[in-house]
DNA sequence: TTCGATGCAAACACTTTGCATTGGC
DNA sequence: GCCAATGCAAAGTGTTTGCATCGAA
């Protein structure tokens, strides 16, 4: 397949291995799609029911490695929940919606704020990487088990 | 001050009690000014530093807390990063710019974010909490250190 | 054959929690 | 005086690392 192929070249650039752990890690990402983010520990569940074992602490270093090859990108969400998910061409054009109460993620795109991004880099004289604009809010399920009034979490 | 009264207020009605601890707390992030962000260690550090003594274990506790009357709020950064800084008015106008290489953060605003978050929350049927909009680069310093051409971490 | 990668378990950093004591209201 | 809040230390998380073994190149 033509990704592991990158994969491997990639790899070998570096002095690096294409071993079946790093091939399976990044076969679940491409398998469950760009738009689904995965946890370290949800990459070793799947993989673990997809019969394939791999150290949790390959995981991890998979995570780091495959990140640092620009294949995956880890989301900025808010506390303590790393969550990585395949790399596309238009990142920078990818943000997300993250449910309040639930923890479900959507996805939507929107040149604005590429190039709202790009002016406030400019002003502050950065040079521009990225730019990720996280909405919180609540789900039309949770929005409606809540109420209207209520608070929110 | 008028901010330890709101916060006594804020507490009482919840029938929970305003303490020297949190009101330190709150103090030191009105101190150090709404553009601050200060992890838990942080703050645990600049208390000591100050004569107050307050355990860790309170600080996080503290900040949990003054996070839910929205008084504080938690930024949204990569990694294990967590850091709050004081809630203001204007939460869902103010983002930030980030720097990859050496992590210094400045901060921006910006209506279209604004707009098209909410935009985006409409159309996925979310009721929209806040939007927060991080764009990653090199700060000035560090993109004249890497030199225009190179890569960047 | 070599040296990078893996698995395991121990080590870590950060955050939360149980419990006796303190102190705001 | 009552019950919430604190401090301490112990227990949890999630993540990283040391080391012997394994296996890709």
């Amino acid at each position: 397949m033509a990704v592991s192929g990158n994969l491997r070249h990639d790899l070998n650039h570096r002095g690096q291995r294409l071993t079946p752990q790093r091939q399976r890690i990044l076969e679940l990402f491409e398998r469950v799609g760009a738009g689904h983010h995965l946890s370290a520990e949800d990459v070793h569940q799947q993989l673990l029911r997809a019969d394939s074992r791999v150290s949790l602490a390959t995981v991890y270093r998979t995570l780091r490695l495959l990140s640092s090859l620009d294949l995956l990108r880890e989301l900025e969400l808010p506390e303590g929940s790393r969550r990585f998910e395949l790399a596309t061409a238009d990142d920078d054009d990818h943000h997300h919606l993250l449910c309040a109460a639930c923890g479900r993620t959507e996805e939507f795109e929107s040149p604005e704020v590429l190039d709202a991004g790009s002016r406030a880099a400019v002003h502050h004289g950065f040079r521009l990487l990225s730019s990720r604009l996280t909405v919180r809010g609540l789900c039309p399920t949770c929005a409606g088990l809540t109420g209207e009034p209520s608070a929110a979490i």
